[in-house]
DNA sequence: TAGATTTAAATCGTGTGCGATTTAAATGGT
DNA sequence: ACCATTTAAATCGCACACGATTTAAATCTA
């Protein structure tokens, strides 16, 4: 059986050390965010408006990997924090677009500092959490032609 | 400022694809999981407590990283499921002692071919999975390090 | 053009995660 | 022995995630 599979338990330490890491992110960025009421799925949300402002739910959904039962209530919430606005497309009701205000814009310098922050939080060098991100990607990548 | 901060947004890009990696291996284990009523996390201790049977809530949680507002309820899930029991120690009545039933020992065989469903899933060579897994590692020791 | 199908959000229910607090048991210092 | 401190779980509240369903609008088709 270990011959034949070597590495069989690879997978589930790749998966919990995977698991643990990604948690792990979240709890370092949390202090960050919480000086600007922020969430860390809602400042993934606010990246990829600061990228592209007015985007519909669909797309920030296929940026995210976010559906929109998970989507919704976090628009709603930085909606009411005056964060973004909502608007339904005139052409076509179904969709909904989201737009930043100028809090949600002036938000964006506020929050500069925190990549160089959390840099500098991770002790580990650039070269490796660049081999780290490319690895992510492809796998990301992998699966999202096998996977739809 | 580019030139003193090359990458400044890798870290927002890693964090992204770290964040969408670890949920994307959610997603790959829950049709395996649902077949035997478990979702991720519970899945997750019980590989602890299949390692070793009759652990402390504590335990669990400094390998998963959980705290126990979530494993308190998460464990009680799988006693009401008959697949572990809970125990308070006789001689330290605040320890919290978990133990894996019979039908929680027989689950382990039944889950046995999860690993290898889920390593043909990733597409990924042997080679990149592994150093994907020490990169994560490393990342972590040298957060317990500076972390605590 | 009426009815079926597709599509985009929203809604619902369950199970995490986690900061903060609480409860109760053990321990430590005086 | 007494009381403050520490420790291990449990509890509470909030915000995700996500499968499943619903709602409503657009589109396709006979």
């Amino acid at each position: 059986m270990s011959v034949k599979f070597p590495d069989l338990n690879l997978d589930k330490q790749l998966c919990f050390s995977l698991y643990a890491a990604s948690r792990q992110v979240t709890r370092l960025y949390q202090p960050l965010l919480k000086r600007h009421d922020l969430t860390y799925p809602q400042y993934i949300v606010l990246l990829i408006l600061w990228q592209t402002d007015g985007v519909m739910v669909k797309d920030i959904g296929h940026q995210s990997q976010l559906k929109s039962n998970t989507l919704t209530p976090l628009l709603k919430r930085l909606e009411q924090n005056g964060l973004v606005s909502r608007k339904r497309a005139k052409e076509d009701e179904r969709q909904c677009y989201v737009f930043l205000t100028d809090k949600g814009k002036a938000l964006e310098n506020e929050c500069a500092c925190i990549p160089m922050e959390m840099m500098g939080q991770t002790d580990m060098s650039l070269d490796k959490l660049m081999q780290l991100k490319s690895l992510l990607d492809e796998f990301l990548q992998l699966q999202e032609k096998h996977g739809g």
